[in-house]
DNA sequence: ATTATCTGTACGTGCTACTTACAAATCACG
DNA sequence: CGTGATTTGTAAGTAGCACGTACAGATAAT
């Protein structure tokens, strides 16, 4: 039998990425519970803070969602007011967007339970072992 | 700058799971689609073919899901004639799954179409480093 | 015998992803 | 300059998966 008790299927690489991407998920959910976002949606805040104007295919490229999927985020984030449209300058079909600041507000209460959240998964490994982690999994996506 | 051009984001482990997981997925639904079946379907098969007489609890256990999200796929592989129950003999409770011939079949096939798609992912790696990011994930889940 | 627990069942909700289609603005080329 | 091609934003529909909850039947515990 396998390592993992599930035998055969032990084997399969994708699996075990499925069940630890499942495994992250529920811990993130029931840690970060208390922002009523998704991992998703805080990705998007994050992302909107660091780079304000930012479009939505810039949003669905860096984060590799489909352009309909970051809509659905972005409607749920604009309708919470946490973010926010503007036409910006140069290019004028271009709509970017930026915080409220309510969203500023939630996202900084988003990263400190972020940090306990990665504290969680961190604590899995040595430091040495997480750099190896991001390295190996940034080559499939990357 | 990070190394992923998602700036700080490239620091949280729990998005590169997730980017992973999502790339890993994506190949899957375009490589496998001629089978008409999902990951997760293909797990409960795979074991089903197994584990003759496995139950729902052992399926949801060992793929770490849900009683009712496990009933769904059982649901829908059912009614595609591909797994049958059976009041099994010892507990009268209990209710054993097993593959049909159709299912069996579909299962051959589905595992020839994974060896294709397994083969696109470790080969984003020494088989070496297949151990070690195996290794790694499993702490998260285990 | 009455609870408590486990198992199977069923329903509803929400998030994510995909496809497809359409409207508006811009860009490129003749 | 104007027509077509491309990009961008928008919208609707479908599907998979996860969760919560509630309920019925069988078994187990007291």
């Amino acid at each position: 039998m396998g390592d993992g008790g599930r035998g055969p299927l032990d084997d399969i690489l994708g699996l075990r990425i499925r069940l630890a991407h499942g495994a992250v998920q529920r811990h993130f959910a029931e840690h970060c519970a208390h922002l009523g976002l998704t991992q998703k949606q805080v990705s998007v805040l994050w992302l909107a803070h660091d780079a304000p104007g930012i479009a939505q295919t810039d949003l669905a490229r860096t984060l590799q969602m489909d352009r309909a999927t970051t809509m659905a985020i972005v409607h749920a984030l604009e309708k919470r007011g946490l973010l926010e449209r503007e036409r910006a300058g140069a290019d004028a079909r271009r709509i970017g967007f930026h915080l409220t600041q309510d969203g500023e507000q939630l996202l900084r209460a988003a990263k400190a339970a972020i940090d306990g959240h990665e504290a969680w998964l961190r604590a899995h490994f040595t430091a040495r072992e997480v750099q190896t982690l991001a390295r190996l999994l940034e080559r499939i996506y990357g």
